[in-house]
DNA sequence: GGTACTTATTAAGGAGACCATCATTAGTAC
DNA sequence: GTACTAATGATGGTCTCCTTAATAAGTACC
């Protein structure tokens, strides 16, 4: 949101813009008076009424009641209407499809996940992520009509289009227009976008990096990998391929993980999922083994993440993915690490949000391009909340 | 530029940002009708005309001879006034400084140099830069009263306020207020800001990178550094940080520099600062040892580069500093190293601004900020071409 | 219960910025 | 000199915002 090409026309675009600032004032806030939004808008109380009127009548604003117990007369007050529209995002991982629907202010009302095999074919996959969906909408009382939007997060190469590359964990992601394929499945436009990256969008939006600007997410799990965020907008770089540094060699990012599933502590025949876990549960009760382990996986992480930090001198660094459930024992030596070489420490954090991080993320990615939808200074104009009928590309739109 | 947080108001801001609208056409391009300028900002004829007349009563704009020869009645042509105001660029090196003096479009119309001290006292080098200045207004034909805005850039760190932390070359920079020193001199803002980032800057508005959104600078020299140009924005990071890649050991660019200046084939007594050169001018004639000398720096700064690649995917990376002048030497293999570990190759190209990129860019920065003070959403409406009373500083104003 | 005070609402008048339309003007083409 | 072309200038109308002033609906206090 935000930053749009900022440019003139007629007096309704004035209107528009007036419009914007009032929903922007009410969304995700407490109900206001006029008063109130005529102050913050800078608008004339009249023409706040003026503004507020024309939106209630199109179905972004409501009146509540007002709030009792002031001096003076009480003021009428009014909210933005969340439940106008819905968004879906969704989590499509080699094991596990999640999802989650969740109103225009991005308040999730309903969750729901499903296992998947990683080298099911293209159709039962797809076949799969329908379900879900429709099951979370089930479960949020709503029907595929009142679907926005759908965004989705998943593992490999995402162009800005909506076009899959590739995935190494994912056998049916394969030169693939996933986009255009679940466009035929849900009467709306959807998005993709890498995993990674959404989860990092969710820890800036609602996570430890709320309100930074500049953000370096680093995945840490089976597979590294690390987002961006940079000026408070994910980074995809000018062939969607940024955030790739396990793919320098001085890192050993690639063979990391190996240092916390086959450390000599870890016992014979403990499934690979688990075997991370294992060491990093050992080191925080001490053994020497383990800790020797991390300090191995830490150093190492260390190298890429002080690459980051060097070049970007982020606000925070978020830890991100599988192994972050245990990053109270990786932040430590990782700190230790990084001390001896940045110039400026951020602040490191592990993420809040969990295993929800991609579909919140996939949320709030969705809710970024309604607003470029519909603020747009040569889009439509504000709308009554029914489903829009064309709404631009990621990629192109952002010009 | 283009990026304002995107705010209402009254018919006069609308009217303000039409005014905006009609001077980003003018500017930097050929004379323009009003049909012209009418269909190109989506106004209607009357309206165009009510806001050229405005702006050329100002004195932002100004008419020009019709064009002769064509069908009709010829129409009436105006122009920018690049002329209405001037910036200054400087750069503030250990051994030179430099500054340049142009109008409002970024047109060079003077430039001065003049050797320094790397340990002269504060004194000196104030008056050193102040002398630098006069003499380019003068050779100008400019007076102090027409200076705008001076953007200086310089090495060393730099916060956003104009604030120098500490610079390892020039010694008298040391945690110094020369924003507010220079403002005494000058009476107009003086813009502070790291000299690599600038020379970035300059490269992407009128040198190889020119149009690119995300561009990787590789300041290689005596010493060095990396800039980066994000979103078509200088990235500075939270910290004014951002760029030093330099301090990771991995990376060998502490000591790089020196493969290239004490290679085996340089002559005893060489001065320092011809060293590289040598070693250079040695490779490019195919001698064996300065191409091995080459191939150690051109790994060492492949690891760097790689990073910052494999991190931002940008569009394009640029040679800059002195060694670029042998770029054509370094490139092949640079380019080879690489391809080996890069995801997505970019553009890699050397620096085509040469010595006059720092104050080129510093120039560009000027201009960069005039358009974030009058056609900021909040700040004074556009104003005739009399020297801002205040102008709002870097980093803040761009909240 | 009545009066004073406080804050919102409503209504009226006015100014600024935009648009569409049409008669007029100043060139070229032949 | 006439036909054609394209820009200019003037008029009237609409929309959006602002200011100001009168009215309304509560609380506070006697």
């Amino acid at each position: 949101m935000s930053s749009l090409s900022l440019k003139g026309g007629d007096l309704s675009r004035l209107r528009q813009l007036n419009s914007v600032s009032v929903i922007k004032e009410l969304r995700g806030a407490e109900p206001a008076t006029l008063s109130i939004l005529a102050e913050r808008t800078g608008l004339s109380r009249p023409s706040t009424k003026d503004v507020v009127d024309e939106l209630t009548r199109l179905g972004w604003v409501e009146e509540v009641p007002p709030a009792t117990g002031t001096m003076g007369r009480p003021a009428r007050r009014y909210r933005f209407r969340a439940d106008g529209g819905h968004l879906v995002g969704v989590d499509i991982g080699a094991h596990n499809i999640r999802a989650a629907v969740a109103d225009l202010e991005g308040n999730v009302l309903a969750e729901t996940r499903r296992p998947a095999r990683p080298d099911a074919p293209l159709e039962e996959r797809l076949a799969a992520i329908k379900r879900v969906v429709m099951n979370c909408l089930d479960l949020g009382g709503l029907t595929m009509s009142d679907l926005w939007m759908v965004a989705v997060g998943t593992t490999g190469l995402v162009t800005p289009e909506g076009r899959i590359i590739m995935s190494a964990s994912i056998s049916a992601w394969k030169d693939l227009d996933l986009s255009r394929l679940l466009e035929e499945t849900f009467p709306c436009r959807v998005l993709i976008e890498n995993d990674s990256r959404l989860a990092a969008l969710a820890e800036t939006r609602r996570g430890v990096a709320r309100g930074a600007r500049d953000v370096v997410f680093l995945h840490i799990g089976r597979r590294m990998g690390t987002a961006l965020i940079l000026d408070g907008k994910l980074h995809r770089g000018f062939g969607a391929a940024a955030g790739e540094i396990v793919m320098l060699p001085e890192t050993g990012w690639v063979t990391a993980p190996e240092d916390l599933n086959s450390a000599a502590i870890v016992p014979e025949g403990t499934p690979i999922e688990d075997a991370a876990g294992f060491t990093l549960a050992a080191a925080r009760n001490g053994d020497p083994t383990a800790l020797d382990a991390v300090g191995r996986f830490t150093k190492k992480l260390a190298v890429g993440a002080a690459a980051a930090i060097l070049l970007l001198d982020p606000e925070i660094v978020v830890l991100g993915g599988g192994f972050s459930r245990s990053a109270d024992v990786l932040l430590p030596p990782l700190r230790h690490a990084l001390e001896r070489v940045c110039l400026r420490m951020p602040k490191l954090s592990g993420s809040t949000l969990g295993d929800e991080c991609v579909v919140l993320g996939a949320i709030d990615y969705a809710i970024d391009h309604l607003d470029q939808f519909f603020f747009a200074p040569d889009g439509p104009a504000l709308r009554p909340p029914v489903r829009p009928a064309v709404v631009p590309k990621p990629g192109l739109s952002s010009k």
